[in-house]
DNA sequence: AAAGGAGTCAACCGCGGTGGT
DNA sequence: CACCACCGCGGTTGACTCCTT
């Protein structure tokens, strides 16, 4: 690729030395971000505008966050990707702090191991997104049936209708009676989905004992992490996720 | 300890979109 | 409308580091 060197038209090109980064820096503190072809003429720096850009959004942003990908960030990014595909500046922007080209390179080392993994994480994560319709479904069926259900009670005023009409429960999968019933505190579909499957254990644990980090996504520890540990932050992340698409 | 393979990350390239002239 | 410059995105590459044998 020719690091470090002069290429034709004068630029250089390879790695940044800490001065160009500092004239990088200095240059956005005076004229903010954008017109990266100024830069050179600006400051002196030998670098075009698209690596300067390149260099500013992936290294010297102040924003960034650096250190390892989290749990929590891991299972946006699964679920965004599912959603998304390799659309890895609109994951970016879900996770405030990181950059498309840190996404990528995650995912590209992740996915590989997976490639290697008889598991398959994306089959899973449609499995996963293919029982919230259906809850959902079931469960709007279940709301109607019961705000009928209170109709008729408001309307003959007679409370003992209700045991009458237990028998009419709606028909919703086993599953998702289990979900709901054995689980009464839940209110979303993550939630009573990921508490059924810590008993039912739905995605059985891939026997391998040589999990990565990314298949552990789906083992149960994480799914404690992620759904029922109080994590406040967590679930609203997933109700932000998933709003715009329900 | 050394060599080779695997993993990680920064940086480049090509392409397409957009806005200005 | 056409052209051009700029910008942003996704794919790819190569250097470096870590791990295994």
């Amino acid at each position: 690729m020719g690091w470090g060197i002069i290429e034709e038209k004068g630029w250089r090109k390879g790695p940044w030395t800490s001065e160009e980064d500092m004239l990088l820096i200095e240059y956005v503190k005076q004229h903010g971000e954008g017109r990266w072809n100024s830069v050179a003429r600006l400051t002196g720096l030998q670098r075009n505008g698209k690596s300067c850009r390149l260099r500013w959004v992936n290294y010297l942003r102040p924003d960034l966050k650096r250190g390892q990908i989290t749990p929590q960030e891991e299972s946006i990014i699964l679920e965004l990707h599912t959603m998304w595909g390799n659309r890895w500046s609109a994951i970016a922007r879900s996770l405030p702090g990181r950059t498309d080209n840190e996404i990528k390179n995650y995912w590209r080392t992740h996915s590989k191991k997976k490639a290697r993994n008889p598991s398959n994480t994306a089959e899973k994560a449609k499995k996963w997104l293919l029982k919230k319709q259906q809850f959902q479904q079931q469960h709007q069926v279940q709301q109607q049936q019961q705000e009928q259900l209170q109709f008729n009670l408001d309307m003959k005023g007679n409370m003992n209708l209700l045991d009458e009409n237990d028998h009419m429960a709606p028909s919703i999968s086993q599953e998702t009676q289990e979900m709901v019933s054995m689980y009464p505190n839940t209110t979303t579909f993550e939630e009573g989905y990921f508490y059924s499957i810590l008993n039912a254990n739905t995605f059985a644990p891939n026997s391998s004992n040589d999990e990565t980090m990314w298949d552990g996504l789906w083992n149960l520890d994480d799914v404690l992490n992620n759904f029922s540990a109080a994590s406040a932050t967590s679930k609203t992340t997933f109700h932000n996720l998933f709003a715009p698409y329900c």
